[in-house]
DNA sequence: TGTACATCAGTGAACGCGCGTTCACTGATGTAC
DNA sequence: TGTACATCAGTGAACGCGCGTTCACTGATGTAC
């Protein structure tokens, strides 16, 4: 097949990317560039016109799912009634839908350990990722300071993550259920 | 080479075992078998005289981890001052040790969410380790009823667990250390 | 207590399979004049 | 605006490698008499 046109070319940058950092967040981090490319109708050998390896690949992917998921909770914060933006990012954190879709949701419960076993390349990379998603959502955080609200932010998520990646490795359902609305009930009491 | 005695075998078997779960919890889940038995001086083809799958000692690794884990922190409680073990058990779980030593520690921000990822036969089995899990420490939890105490253990034990998973996948020593501090402070505060 | 035989822990080679990465090749796109 | 040529996105085969699992074989251990 020939060459294709920047504009086609951005878009399939873009389709992997995204991909990409689904796949990751619901499958963990051993997710392979063939099984990635053919989801896209595209084989493998193409995959490095676009990406250097697959750690480059990684760390854009998990980039992109930190904008994401920052962006997502920023307009739920931002659509909340006055005064409610805590709770209302608290609730979706903890959610049905957060617990069910990894794909579309945080990387931390998903992928938090693995990331601390990367190469020390990428993980520096992913610093400032993160540091950026704690940014942008401090700005929503209790305390006075915005180093008190970027200590809560801290405090708060990856609490709600370890809660989240407990509660999924669950097997009985009643148990998962449970757990969940206690972490809800539990967050909101302390940091809402 | 020949049969081994009976003492021999059961020796062996808790040998792959323990080496498996220091493994598991520094590596992840995908170490390899072959490995695994070349660490100890043995060839890949007689682990299956041992267990019947990779599943199968995953589970009984992970089972054991939080055996040595939940003996380890009780052990902990016991020689803490009056009044002082739970106290005790947070300085221990979010200390430097155990940020440094994975493979000695708690599963749990090592491994929560690759457990959430494998097949329900393998999760179900390990409901009732981690249950075990909680019912040891549980006595150690603020709380009037033992209801209370174990829910206090879940949100602490998933809280701590999810703050050292974040302060792992950091690639930056100071931001480490700073978030470790951090977290050490807040879970005092909160449930000591 | 001694002998004959069955058991089975561990070896080492092989099974099929999937991994990340490379590469010669294709032909439409992009560029230089 | 049209022509000649260089670029490069995507293909498909191949690279070396490691994976979990199986299996014929070995010979000391365990067992039955």
């Amino acid at each position: 097949m020939p060459r294709r046109s920047v504009t086609d070319t951005a878009k399939t940058h873009q389709r992997i990317l995204k991909h990409a950092s689904h796949e990751f967040r619901s499958r963990g981090s051993a997710v392979g560039i063939a099984d990635l490319m053919k989801d896209l109708g595209l084989t493998k050998g193409g995959f490095y016109r676009h990406f250097d390896s697959k750690d480059d690949l990684f760390v854009d992917a998990i980039t992109l799912s930190f904008q994401e998921t920052g962006e997502r909770l920023e307009q739920i914060a931002e659509k909340a009634p006055d005064g409610q933006a805590r709770t209302a990012i608290i609730n979706a954190y903890l959610s049905q839908d957060h617990l069910d879709h990894p794909e579309t949701w945080c990387t931390l419960p998903s992928l938090a350990p693995e990331i601390g076993r990367m190469p020390m390349a990428v993980r520096k990379r992913l610093d400032s990722t993160m540091l950026l998603y704690a940014e942008r959502l401090s700005k929503y955080m209790k305390g006075e300071t915005p180093q008190e609200r970027r200590q809560n932010f801290m405090l708060l998520f990856s609490g709600m993550a370890g809660a989240l990646a407990l509660v999924r490795s669950f097997g009985e359902p009643e148990l998962k259920q449970r757990a969940l609305d206690l972490a809800r009930e539990h967050y909101l009491k302390i940091f809402a």
